[in-house]
DNA sequence: TCTGGGGTCCTGTAACCT
DNA sequence: TCTGAGGTTACAGGACCC
């Protein structure tokens, strides 16, 4: 089993496209009032700048950085290559983002030597093709495959062989562990339970108990080095979506549902793509105290029209009550997906609906060959404030991905 | 020093059915 | 007709991951 990390990832892609900024601290991020940092080069990171961090606080501790606000685009076209140079050594490649993949190479083996051979083949095409670093863990289990390409970083390779499982595992804290975050870390220390050999000897009840059934069962396995879970190429989507924090708060109705509009048209979009179609619809509502709320609700058709997930959106809004409270972000997302050839159209589904859909179509055939933005309800088309452009709303936070 | 955007999974509760 | 147990599903919230 190995496990694949590129170092830096997005931050890395920068530096490859501007080569003078190579040595230098980078971040990539969101740089408005509310930006934070997604990836940042080893450079920024020795001044303590890490992923999640406001952007903000991340230029005060490290002031000569450069900023970029990040190409998810060309992120992804790299990360497609680095996964196609995983197949075309193992077809058990289970990605889990556009950074980092398991790969299954027990099947390999004849061809390119054992599972150290092949990581490091990897390592030397991903730089040759690329020229970016990648670091390898390679394990009997996922898990400590994952938690051996971090001890690697950056840039290097390591193998823990069976025998050597426990001795790796049991000193690392709790925190290292897959499902533990903040609060269950927190939990956990006040049992007096600081490294992963405490945890293992612990009974598994106990752990139950604190931290719920499954998260207690589950850590109890992998303190013990247990993790029977298999490279799985191909899974399915279960949910798209897309939400937004505003530059400020909003208190103003019209706004909020033009921004629902808006982010139900982007995710209709996302599945005629993909083929799919939303068996529910959520909306997510952050107040300006951070607390956030969710609400769905099942459709009686699967859609993937825009203007239907909207009306749910809007809808669901609507029952909120809300009395012009400051919000600071919504989202719309399409849950439960369906193949849209596996579910048939149904008649009843009315002539009015398959304009909206046959209108969406052509929108996306338009965006295709205009770009994104050629074809847009009339809504959007609004001056927000007198100083946009018509059709753009304020740029924000471009749409990233956080790096490890 | 405030906290992005994309997701998955688990849990508790309520509703509903048998 | 009432009550109750037990299973399933929908919904909301939250922890966690990258």
């Amino acid at each position: 089993m190995l496990h694949v990390d590129m170092d830096a990832f997005f931050a890395s892609v920068e530096v490859r496209r501007h080569p003078e900024l190579a040595g230098t601290p980078v971040i990539v991020g969101g740089h408005g009032n509310r930006g934070v940092v997604t990836s940042a080069t080893y450079e920024a990171r020795r001044y303590g700048v890490h992923a999640a961090m406001p952007t903000a606080r991340a230029l005060r501790l490290c002031p000569t950085a450069t900023v970029l606000p990040g190409d998810l685009a060309l992120y992804a076209e790299v990360s497609r290559s680095v996964m196609a140079l995983f197949r075309s050594i193992t077809p058990l490649v289970e990605p889990l983002s556009l950074d980092e993949a398991f790969l299954d190479v027990s099947g390999a083996g004849r061809r390119l030597g054992d599972a150290a051979a092949i990581g490091e083949y990897i390592r030397a095409r991903v730089f040759d093709e690329q020229g970016i670093t990648c670091s390898v863990g390679v394990a009997g289990t996922k898990f400590v495959a994952k938690l051996a390409s971090t001890r690697a970083k950056p840039d290097g390779m390591l193998v823990v062989r069976p025998a050597e499982v426990m001795d790796f595992l049991h000193p690392l804290p709790v925190g290292a562990l897959w499902g533990v975050g903040a609060k269950t870390e927190e939990v956990l220390l006040r049992l007096g339970l600081r490294t992963v050999g405490d945890l293992a000897h612990v009974p598994a009840r106990t752990l139950q108990r604190a931290v719920g059934a499954a998260a207690g069962s589950s850590l109890h396995e992998l303190a013990w080095g247990r993790d029977p879970r298999r490279v799985v190429p191909d899974e399915p989507e279960k949910s798209a979506g897309h939400e937004e924090t505003f530059g400020t708060d909003v208190d103003d109705p019209a706004v909020i549902r033009r921004e629902l509009l808006r982010l139900a048209e982007r995710t209709a979009g996302r599945l005629r793509e993909g083929g799919w179609l939303a068996r529910t619809v959520s909306i997510k509502v952050r107040f300006a105290d951070f607390t956030t709320i969710t609400r769905s609700r099942t459709l009686d058709v699967p859609s993937d029209v825009g203007q239907e997930l909207y009306d749910t959106a809007r809808s669901l809004f609507e029952a909120l009550g809300l009395d012009r409270a400051r919000i600071r972000l919504v989202g719309v997302r399409a849950e439960r997906l369906v193949q849209a050839g596996a579910t048939p159209q149904q008649l009843e589904l009315g002539a009015r609906e398959h304009g909206r859909r046959d209108a969406e179509l052509a929108a996306d055939r338009a965006a295709r060959r205009f770009g994104a933005g050629a074809v847009r309800p009339a809504t959007l088309l609004q001056r927000t404030g007198g100083r946009d452009t018509p059709g753009r709303r304020e740029p924000r936070t471009p749409p990233a991905r956080r790096m490890p």
